[in-house]
DNA sequence: ATGGTCGACTCTCGA
């Protein structure tokens, strides 16, 4: 049997609750990890995921960020911020945990930075720092675990369309990649990268950028990272492009990971 | 060419 995964910033899911409830039906994944739902907790659609089968743990806001995890197994400790005594408002609708199937899920919306030499940029390098501590205090790399969402970093420079026009950006600099590296050392693999070696697959399509999709000028910022054991059991990763083409897109579009649950609880 | 387009919400900001 298998278990799938997938991440999807979703840039509001007012806007988009036609194309990830399409989605849900057609692609038929286990858990499904949402960022931008920029929508209050009141507001949030949770009947009609149960209606399709999905369980739900949400935090949001108006206007920004805002992440939940959908999960056709019951969640349980679902917590959200690091809890870490450094957490702003913002940093509760960032980033959600949870445990699902005995896997642990780290959903995170990362704080996008605004310019290199804005404020901004240096609390996303220390976001980083954060996460790799409460790895650190909380868990073990030989435990299960899946950190997803829009990381805003592409890693390395096939994940960007233009290496070199992007230097200086908040999602490519030199500075970020490494401070994403520092939480992946902890004891996480890209599996995406690991079934795709392949240049020229990006997850992000800027909306400003003409006919980005049919040029292909995009980026890979939406991720699965999971541990070594997971590793192991993963059996296929992919960008799934076809939301691309519905009505009304999203900027991003969904990342999938399928594992073969046999050791799962 | 330093723009462009969305979404949420007041008109401008964040991405």
């Amino acid at each position: 049997m298998s278990f799938s995964i997938a991440t999807f910033n979703c840039n509001s899911l007012r806007a988009r609750m036609h194309i990830v409830t399409r989605w849900l039906k057609e692609r038929d994944v286990d858990v499904l990890c949402l960022q931008e739902t920029k929508i209050q907790d009141d507001a949030f659609p949770e009947e009609e995921f149960r209606r399709l089968g999905y369980e739900s743990v949400y935090k949001g806001q108006k206007s920004y960020n805002g992440v939940a995890v959908l999960s056709r197994h019951s969640i349980d400790d679902a917590q959200f911020g690091f809890n870490d005594g450094e957490d702003l408002d913002d940093d509760v609708t960032r980033l959600a945990r949870c445990r699902i199937k005995g896997l642990l899920i780290v959903n995170t919306y990362v704080p996008q930075g605004k310019s290199v030499i804005h404020d901004d940029f240096q609390r996303k390098l220390r976001w980083f720092e954060r996460l790799r501590e409460l790895f650190a205090r909380k868990y073990r790399p030989d435990q299960k675990i899946i950190w997803c969402g829009d990381l805003n970093v592409a890693p390395e420079p096939i994940d960007v369309h233009d290496p070199d026009l992007y230097a200086n950006h908040v999602c490519f600099h030199e500075a970020v990649r490494a401070a994403l590296k520092r939480v992946m050392e902890w004891g996480f693999v890209d599996i995406f990268r690991k079934f795709h070696p392949e240049p020229g697959q990006y997850s992000f399509y800027d909306y400003r950028t003409p006919r980005a999709v049919k040029r292909n000028i995009g980026w890979r910022l939406d991720h699965i990272m999971v541990t070594r054991p997971l590793e192991e059991a993963a059996k296929d990763a992919f960008i799934d492009l076809e939301p691309r083409l519905w009505e009304r897109p999203s900027d991003h579009t969904f990342v999938v990971a399928r594992f073969d649950d046999a050791h799962f609880s």
